[in-house]
DNA sequence: ACAGCTTACGTGTAACGTAAAGATA
DNA sequence: TATCTTTACGTTACACGTAAGCTGT
């Protein structure tokens, strides 16, 4: 089974029509059409029904739509992480939210620097899907909260486990509170979080925390976000703990199968630090 | 990148040597010295320092090989499972290690027979590397213990946490205490499991549950087991709890991203029927 | 009759094998 | 000099494109 192979099935599967497949490909329909054929004959199953106008998958065909994106996501993290071994210029890329490092990346990045074989840090700040920065292989590691992403495909070590807490205007209704609830924030807008599926949150797509807390201080929505978000609060907002909202875990990811050393310091010194922050913070 | 190419670059980055490479990929050098110099030139990285008498890895030649293992492995689970799912005859493969099952199987099973849409479950007892079928596409779920078994790639539902007991012939030294502690096994022989690594345990090699109670029996080795194995032990057995050994967590595995319906709802069955043991028997 | 997948056929790229050359200890 | 990788060259296999054929709607 080849790689090109597998992207063209992945083109038919998708669009469900050969042309549309092949144009996308940048081909023509025929040698696709063999293509498909031979993958066919060579796994000795049926993976797409023809109709004479409808193309459909097989249950074997939807199995392999999906065994395709793994195989092709695993290609070409390959060569990217192969890339950036082999250009010199060695850095460990972390991938970080702004705002929700917990307060413990000045410390980590400290101690780490003091690591024999230390490598220059490269921080990238990005709002939406992180994780897909690990997985493509363009970072090493990053740091992200459970549960709000899937770790699927990633190893994981436990920083900093936080309470949540409503961030709101000090005018807001619920401003004087000393606790709130769930069920108090129904009907209040939320941010969206790009790239987070479509769900309940109504309010604007957030792109960074200082949009976010204009946003808050305009009062066009409020956000239930980690504790440790206090050290950074403007002067006009309040946060008040949400008492039946789940904790949120901070935590370090990359890749599994990882074996830099130099990645492996890493996750030890954030081990470390957050354990002694852990151990005399609280 | 073709899977050819990463095929023929394993081979070599395993051999170390062209020649044997070839050899093994039932080819002559000089393709195959192309293809690696092709290969080299679409990532724009050496992956080979060639010495006159001397291959060796550059650092993104083992980066490479290790993303290659993973890409292959990919690879040839997927063309396992469309298989699997081609050929009609639909099953549930569900690998154990024969009375590692914590005594929960036989009403996991009959529980998910009743569900809507269960398929026939096909048990394949296996003792060494059971992990391995999964991430191979061989099998849909399997009984693992943690922290016995590597999860990475697998996604997990914990069933049970069992302490640990030493099995022991009644006539051993050890036998009439009501507890002993890891110290207490120094120079014991302990079983060796099938795959694992060459570590210290310097008994037998055990194959099956059987053997390993009478091997215990013939006083040629003690074992540390779940304590659920009391259920299946022989007159001429005793178990004592053993104080510190780490309690161990039988769990279902099952690949990432697996999707089918009727492997769901025997995770679902699998961790009510759990919980339900759970809550009453401890 | 039309849209769309497939078969037929001719062409070019590329992978392979044999043979010869270059490099290193 | 011996061993091992690379370059050179001729052949074969395979993937692609154009054109014609077939099939449901």
């Amino acid at each position: 089974m080849e790689v090109r192979e597998l992207v063209y099935f992945t083109a038919v599967a998708e669009e469900l029509h050969f042309g549309r497949a092949a144009a996308r490909l940048g081909m023509t329909q025929p040698p696709l059409s063999r293509a498909i054929q031979q993958l066919e004959r060579r796994l000795g199953v049926a993976l797409l029904e023809r109709g004479g106008r409808r193309v459909a998958l097989t249950e074997a065909g939807a199995v392999l739509l999906r065994e395709s994106r793994t195989v092709l996501d695993a290609a070409s993290a390959a060569a990217r992480r192969t890339r950036r071994a082999g250009r010199g210029d060695p850095r460990l890329v972390l991938v970080i939210k702004p705002g929700g490092d917990g307060g413990l990346l000045p410390a980590i990045l400290d101690a780490y620097q003091t690591e024999p074989g230390a490598l220059p840090v490269e921080l990238v700040c990005s709002f939406g899907e992180r994780e897909i920065l690990l997985r493509e292989g363009r970072a090493d590691a990053a740091l992200l909260h459970r549960p709000h992403h899937d770790l699927t495909g990633l190893d994981t070590q436990d920083l900093l486990t936080e309470t949540q807490v409503l961030v709101m205007p000090s005018s807001h209704r619920l401003a004087g509170r000393t606790r709130v609830c769930l069920n108090d924030l129904a009907g209040e807008p939320l941010p969206r979080w790009p790239g987070a599926s479509e769900g309940r949150s109504h309010g604007p797509e957030i792109h960074d925390l200082g949009q976010l807390l204009h946003l808050v201080a305009l009062r066009r929505m409020v956000a239930v976000l980690p504790s440790s978000i206090r050290d950074q609060l403007r002067d006009d907002l309040v946060a008040v703990p949400v008492d039946d909202a789940e904790p949120t875990t901070l935590l370090l990811a990359w890749p599994e199968h990882a074996t830099s050393p130099a990645l492996a310091a890493f996750i030890r010194t954030a081990a470390a630090v957050a354990g002694k922050t852990t151990a005399h913070g609280g």
